[in-house]
DNA sequence: ATGATTCCGTTATGTTGTAACATTTCATTC
DNA sequence: GAATGAAATGTTACAACATAACGGAATCAT
């Protein structure tokens, strides 16, 4: 997996994959990428950077897509549900899932400065937290990695 | 570091050897355990548990020790900063720190049951996430693992 | 004692997220 | 092509989480 987001990158073909990528799956799985989540998808996907569900609300109201919380959280639900975009607990915000498609739980790096959001490995990370779980009993569910920092960009 | 919290321990010995180590650590840094500090600290560790900052504030109100949200969040800030309670972002919700005085930066496992938190090695997460962030130009600040499941407890 | 600093009380408001129910849209079946 | 049922959306209202700002009280260092 690569950790898109800090490379530089054809961005257009990139939007164009995922959500190309979301219409196949949603056509597979028999479940429907409506206009306000499709729209949601495609603003997330303007960069990889995490956005405020009332953000996105915003972005949608000037369209004419909807103007009350309910829309934008159903959007965000669905779209995560489905693991075409997945929620920074830290930021109380959302990303476009980079990699649409690949076995999901994601870990993030994302700037404390720009909230750009890179998605990285995650295996080694949840292979960790099973050895830790099993040690105690536990039974480890979701493993959430955010790792917060300074991108290349922002380190100045 | 032994994550505490799913194991039977004594724990009125634990919260003592907790408040006494808050207690010294404030005198040696020369900041103040005030009423309502030491009591959000006693309160958060009556159980390895998480408990939102409202829950908090309305214990304190019980007591008379102040009623408005503000005062709640200066102690948790305050607790949170001096490393003696972290706040688990997925909750949003606070814990009592199980090992104050080790180095900081935990992670955690949480019930999604009964919100019973425990404090597990970090060495491993930060060493992998050292190492994905080198890889992309990433600075690395603040690693956060927080594991959802179920603890032995609630496995049923 | 006095001045500086830290902490607390309080009001007001901002931000994030949901419950509940009415209405519309869509795909299917008759 | 109308009837039906399921899914999605519109809307109102509110719940839960968090902070800004300011005045006053407690505490500390001199």
């Amino acid at each position: 997996m690569d950790p898109v987001g800090f490379h530089k990158h054809d961005h257009s073909k990139c939007i164009q994959e995922c959500l190309t990528a979301a219409d196949e799956q949603c056509s597979d799985k028999g479940v429907r990428l409506t206009p306000v989540r499709r729209r949601t998808l495609e603003i997330l996907l303007q960069d990889h950077r995490a956005l405020g569900a009332y953000d996105l609300l915003d972005r949608l109201r000037e369209e004419g897509l909807g103007s009350q919380p309910p829309v934008i959280y159903r959007a965000l639900d669905f779209l995560t549900e489905h693991g075409f975009a997945h929620k920074i607990e830290r930021l109380n915000a959302f990303v476009a899932c980079s990699h649409p498609g690949e076995s999901h739980a994601p870990s993030f790096l994302f700037c404390r400065e720009c909230s750009t959001v890179a998605e990285a490995a995650h295996g080694a990370f949840e292979a960790i937290a099973e050895d830790q779980a099993k040690a105690v009993g536990f039974v480890a569910e979701r493993v959430m990695v955010e790792i917060e920092g300074l991108c290349p960009d922002c380190r100045g």
